[in-house]
DNA sequence: TATGAATGAGTCTTCATTCAT
DNA sequence: CATGAATGAAGACTCATTCAT
């Protein structure tokens, strides 16, 4: 439910050219994506597009906040549907079915994408995956600790190594099965995962 | 040391090419190394380039080859002076400090930018990444394995499961350095890393 | 007379282009014109050629279709004012020399030099090659066939074979006088085509 | 028989390379033949070619000759052999077959070939064919004026429009093939050719 | 504001020629 | 003389961006 009836022309415009460029760019890479790819995507001219936005560059940006947005979102969903911590936590190795096989985002992470492909080339997209990463981490230690609050989890266990571990592990599944395409390599990455989580 | 004096005078400019073009390809990615890069980064001619290898993509295949040569190479002579199967798996924590900052390969883990960036769009070079970390995984296989053997570790360690998490570990502690700069973030993995080996 | 005004613009500069480049390509050959005489003879960028064209040999085929067009039509205004097969045959002697002298098309004939320049190197523009050719012979084996029809030729006459022998004269003139810049030899096998015409 | 004995290297050099890179030239033109095709050619390097003649030209400037000159002693030889004046002309429709299927000479006419390609952008080769064309025209009337003065031919024949003649008609044959592949249509106009000397 | 043709710097690649060995 | 690596100008083509309509 997008709420086009609250938004001015040109926010709809803008809205419609992020949402239909963003599995483009997270699949081909933000440099690997063209002006033509945008126009042709989106049925529009290269005068709207600029129109609407200054250059490829800001696209590319609110892409990326839009990609990311719709994981997290997905996410946080689910997240705030489960009663214990634990099962919030369980929620990544359960749900992260869903990224790899076109059900969710095409491309594979986009804080991973744009965390490799911005690194030495792209210092305002880096810095975005880097919010982003962190965001995601302190959400992760936020959730241990409540845990720990709650009884849920070990008064010794260590948050921040733990939210590490798990995103090192969901990252790493991710890359696994786009690499290799085993599917058996990311169900016992995503085991392991849930091991993890168990052992909090 | 280079045995220059053993090459004939191709050999060694393509050799001296792929030497001073790795850094920049890891850094940059394939696609965003120009040919204009490589001839300021040689100091050669177009001409030249073109006189020793094929194309931009046999430079790009084989500068890879060389920047996962060197990285095997560096662990595999770290790995083959320790005596036991837990001393040699611990060497990737001990040693990938120096992939860091500088000291060893510029750019991060070549196998991994490789992965994310050649998933789309080029896919000899994704066959040579997923060739490279098909090897990386069986041989920490093969270490686990033998450690089992000389029952050094658990019978019951599950060596594909503990091999995946070991990789997924250390390219989200590159990643994260790469994206965030947070040393203690890198170092809290290598630590987790170091604690799932002493575990196995 | 060109209808510019019944055209959008992107056509228009279509025909603009070809129209400017149809002599180079005609004189230098498909190969030797590079995409800078293109530029250069119309005013225009590189980019804006290839916005117009998918690429240099979609401006070479379309400029051999002018080419092509422009002697065809040229000769089939000609012809359509002539009353009796006789005439309309004579037409080529009599219109041939402006071809010679820039009056018509600089650098002699369109199908022949696409013939020779084409055969081995460019297989798309030597079948558009064939194909004019043939449509010459087959116009040429009609008008006599009218004419055999008409009692204006003997019934006796091979259609095929002096069809043939009217195209060597033609191209073989034509030739000659780019070749020699003798206006002699032209005029004498102009004089011979005049004969065996008549002889028909 | 080649006298390579009683060549020095240097001339042995410059002969084998001609002979090697003469056919090609021939099908590829002399623009759209390479030194690389020239070095593939002979086995020999770059560096050997440049030792041998100043450059590409001189190579291209030779090689015409050597298939002229090739050519011209072919129909020679033939010739020499008739004892009539009409059985000396008819060489050339018995011969002609040879040109078109690989038992001669590859790619076509060589001074038809340099005639259209040259035009416009190589002054020398176009003067060597304008040369070769010259000769072989004046051949044709000196054949023709003899066979009159021998009372072969009609005292009213005129040499110069029926050497232009014939041709014209073996040019058009030769690319009428060359570009239509109909073999009907060269036996046509050879045919066409044996029936102009007949009325000579 | 929308259009889409035009721009021009930039991309990879080829090729005749030179020159240190 | 021969070698063949290196040169550098020129080739075709792409693409983010601008601007007249």
């Amino acid at each position: 439910m997008k709420f086009y009836h609250i938004m001015g022309k040109a926010e709809k415009t803008r809205s419609y050219i992020i949402e239909k460029t963003a599995p483009i760019f997270n699949i081909k890479g933000y440099a690997g994506t063209s002006m033509n790819d945008i126009t042709e995507a989106t049925g529009l001219t290269k005068g709207s597009i600029y129109g609407n936005f200054k250059n490829k560059d800001e696209v590319a940006l609110e892409v990326f906040e839009y990609n990311k947005k719709k994981m997290q979102d997905f996410f946080a969903l689910e997240i705030s549907r489960k009663k214990t911590y634990k099962d919030k936590l369980l929620t990544f190795p359960e749900l992260y079915n869903h990224v790899f096989n076109g059900h969710f985002i095409d491309g594979g992470c986009p804080i991973m994408n744009t965390a490799i492909e911005a690194d030495d080339t792209h210092p305002q997209l880096k810095a975005l995956a880097k919010k982003a990463m962190l965001f995601w981490k302190d959400s992760l230690v936020r959730l241990i600790n409540k845990g720990i609050e709650k009884n849920e989890f070990k008064s010794t266990t260590n948050a921040d190594e733990n939210a590490l571990t798990i995103i090192a592990l969901i990252e790493g599944a991710i890359m696994m099965i786009n690499l290799t395409g085993k599917l058996d390599y990311h169900q016992s990455m995503m085991n392991t995962l849930r091991k993890v989580i168990t052992a909090l």
